[in-house]
DNA sequence: TCCATATTGGAGTATACGCTACAGTTCTGG
DNA sequence: CCAGAACTGTAGCGTATACTCCAATATGGA
């Protein structure tokens, strides 16, 4: 089912309507009337381009996380203070979109199983990669120490972007900081 | 408007089927008519002794949470450990429940301004308890840095939940252990 | 040019759900 | 025992939603 060079165009238009509902109006605002309203586009050609509600909207929020990647490449030259950074600046500066992958990683995640799988794997390939990281830094660590650090770390991380969606006077980044294993000042005991 | 002791019972009933629904089915199988078949009432009734159907919702919700308190009294005499395993066994004892908790938190949490404010109130309420715990066991700790500690390990302990729920092969309690400031040379079992 | 295939719009479908109206029944304090 | 308040069940209202159907039209490779 090769697409027409209109059917590609027209599914930008249907990504970009839905990103923009997205960062305005939260999860909520994305109804397939508001989709196909904003994209100036029917019901049928939505669902001629895309199976469900559901893809429009992962593509955009897998698009956000894309794109505050350090090291797209996967070239493994990500330091571990890359990471965090681009963990927090996803949680703070793309918050909008932030909060809907929350949501559906919480939300539908606890529910359904195929989204479950779906959030563990990406989950896991960040845990990796955090390791990696780690063990690039600290050379003495076995990689099972470095995978429950790392995951350890990642948990943290989720805890406090939860908490600065929730509340937006928190800083997250301030408390990101903390985790990381050499701290310049202040020693932080572990 | 006092109730009468058959409303009294209505309303019990009335949580317990909710409850049951909540731990049997998720926050998915809790609709307004499960609930009434399951508590044999009519959806009168529910409506004359609740406001909504969150509102039986939150009150199961709560009751889980208090249940696993380790003081609930308030005097003081909890130690960051038993806080600790107090957060765990509701993750994992009462996963349901607790999954329930978390889908309101987050999933309704990031887009209904009251149930944030709710959320962040017992939040920092948690983490007041935390951090008294933790000086009460290190006095050498100002409370500003007490707090702050507090803050990232609650932030952890709620990663974690979230990725035990998300994967039952996850174990929650061992990742929890190191959290705590003097692990005591890795005892295994419990 | 031809035509198989892709695209389009939007009215219409199916359905689920929370909640209410209301008339009849039961409770309980005095 | 009785008056007024609390309680009860049923029927159905109102609304919102994702998605389908299909006839008409556009596209682009041969």
């Amino acid at each position: 089912m090769a697409r027409y060079r209109v059917g590609i165009e027209t599914r930008e238009r249907i990504l970009s309507a839905t990103r923009r509902l997205l960062s305005e109006g939260g999860i909520e605002g994305v109804t397939l009337k508001a989709i196909t309203a904003q994209a100036n586009v029917g019901a049928g050609s939505f669902y001629n381009l895309f199976d469900s509600k559901e893809e429009a909207v992962f593509e955009v929020v897998r698009g956000a996380i894309e794109a505050v990647d350090p090291d797209p490449e996967g070239a493994g030259t990500d330091t571990l203070a890359d990471l965090v950074d681009a963990f927090v600046t996803f949680m703070t500066d793309s918050s909008p979109i932030a909060r809907i992958y929350l949501q559906l990683a919480v939300g539908r995640g606890l529910t359904d199983r195929t989204i479950a799988e779906r959030v563990i794997r990406s989950h896991q390939r960040r845990v990796e990669r955090f390791a990696d990281a780690w063990q690039r830094e600290d050379t003495s660590l076995t990689p099972a120490e470095a995978t429950r650090r790392a995951q350890v770390m990642l948990a943290a991380l989720t805890g406090l972007g939860l908490s600065a969606l929730l509340d937006e006077r928190f800083d997250m980044r301030e408390h990101a900081r903390e985790l990381l294993p050499d701290v310049p000042a202040a020693s932080t005991g572990r």
